[in-house]
DNA sequence: GCGCTGGTGAAAAGAATGTTAAGGAAGAAT
DNA sequence: ATTCTTCCTTAACATTCTTTTCACCAGCGC
């Protein structure tokens, strides 16, 4: 697939999963957006890492929180979306033009680049 | 870790209904037209999927009461009419060229995707 | 025409998510 | 041991979106 990653280093670049700009190296837990790194925690990683996952699908916030917390996720638990809107700020930081947690209303989040809807043009 | 695998749920390619361009996503509430997400909300993903469970067969107003809201409907109650309405918008936006759900006169609503009258005139 | 059913637009009510900040736990540095 | 730093969680309030409800109009069938 990728020849000149696998000609560098093919031990760390194996689990990484690439989105348009985005990249999240699961090996160290590392985020780039457009190549630059987003100082993501170890947390906020795992809940990008969770949507990542399943690209341009939904996935409920009880996955998330399935996948990174583990367990159930007690009634009304906030954590997932402050850890999405954290997310969503580092990235956004990086790259302004893009738009990556998408919000489905009454079920969860999708993960896909998208232009932003920065009007300006 | 995870201790149960059970709570993983994995609802990766969920079963989803397809009519002609129409395609429900059950797992993900997601309701795609001609490969087009459709922004449907729940309440109206859950009205179009009771109508999706028999295709191109007359379903009852009440019955699509009883299976999204439960119960019986309430004497002159319009919500399956508004919800039926903002799922005809939301559709027509998508494919114009589309009709999908016809309205039987005092019975209920039938889904079947069908070219539209675009004759205009 | 008349009564009834459905279409439609919009306000009101309700629920979910966005956002910010305080407090505490855990580890590093001193 | 104490202080400093970072991160996670929780709570509270703000905002946005959804659902319900209502009023009025249009169309169907008698």
């Amino acid at each position: 697939m990728n020849t000149a990653a696998a000609l560098r280093t093919p031990n760390f670049e194996e689990d990484s999963i690439v989105l348009g700009p985005l990249e999240l190296r699961l090996g160290d837990r590392e985020a780039l957006v457009t190549g630059v790194r987003a100082a993501l925690t170890v947390r906020e990683f795992q809940v990008l890492a969770a949507l990542a996952e399943r690209p341009d699908r939904v996935v409920t916030r009880e996955d998330v929180y399935a996948r990174v917390w583990g367990g159930r996720m007690p009634h009304r638990d906030r954590a997932v979306d402050v850890h999405v809107k954290r997310i969503r700020t580092k990235l956004a930081q990086v790259a302004p033009a893009w738009m990556f947690v998408h919000t489905h209303f009454g079920i969860g989040y999708r993960l896909a680049p998208e232009p932003s809807e920065t009007g300006a043009n």
